[in-house]
DNA sequence: ATGTTTGCAAAGGATTTGCAATAAA
DNA sequence: TTTATTGCAAATCCTTTGCAAACAT
């Protein structure tokens, strides 16, 4: 129970309560998690928590920079934690299955950006859409 | 008054309405807009015009493929018309500017994929976030 | 005339907010 | 005790849907 974020919290005026607790770990345990099936998670262990809570837990994790989140799609957002090695998604139409992969994939592309543009890029919340290797042989 | 794709429209059993050939011109015009600002386009000509028919038009117009949709970031899906040049999008975080780059800037990226991962990547509606050269420097 | 399309109002899903009660410090 | 946090309910925002009236063909 001695994390260390605790302490961060309580530094910053904020308290450790069992819901940030859980929905930390749901994070954890899911990846790739909307407000919705992180609450879910959340409530297997916990039934009364409000999907309120949920919201404003993960602003504030995020705010934190304990948790990250990103748009796939037409869907909810959805959250991961910042920790996880910084990775690409690829989403795939078929079959909707996110993959993760390594930044190097855009090396490229961040490059290109840079000298033609000027352009930083934001290579964590990059997203590919398209057809992954099962979807496109069936 | 002859416009292609009202033939298109009839051919199929649709019809051509003042209010379809609204909403076509102010994707037209606006570029990457919303539904509600496209409704806010759409009855400076004409005021009645409900945001459900701009919501049924879209959704019509893009099933017709005259029109495409994108998610950027948190904001409502963008439309924009289909048969502007493919290209890839740049949010900039910064200022919010939505800029359109061609698509061999992502040449890279896609045959990486390709190769490494046997994705087939959907560069139309590729999305990259970051800051732009003018938010870098201020 | 016939069947599609529209406007309106109501329903829905996701997210936010106000507030009194609860719990962390 | 003090004040941040929670649960609940209501409010909001975006989008969809049902239906009778209006319109394109």
């Amino acid at each position: 129970m001695a994390e260390p974020w605790h302490e961060e919290l309580r530094a910053r005026g904020y308290r450790v309560t069992p819901q940030r607790q859980l929905v930390l770990e749901a994070v954890t345990a899911l990846r790739h998690a909307t407000p919705e099936e992180i609450c879910t998670e959340v409530q297997r262990t916990a039934r009364g928590v409000n999907i309120s809570t949920i919201y404003r837990t993960l602003e504030l994790l995020e705010q934190l920079g304990l948790v990250k989140h990103t748009h796939l799609g037409h869907k909810p957002p959805t959250y991961h934690l910042a920790s996880e090695a910084d990775h690409v998604h690829l989403v795939c139409r078929g079959c909707g299955e996110v993959y993760d992969v390594t930044p190097t994939v855009a090396k490229g592309l961040v490059d290109v950006l840079e000298q033609e543009y000027g352009f930083e890029t934001d290579v964590q919340h990059l997203t590919v859409y398209g057809r992954c290797r099962n979807c496109r042989t069936t």
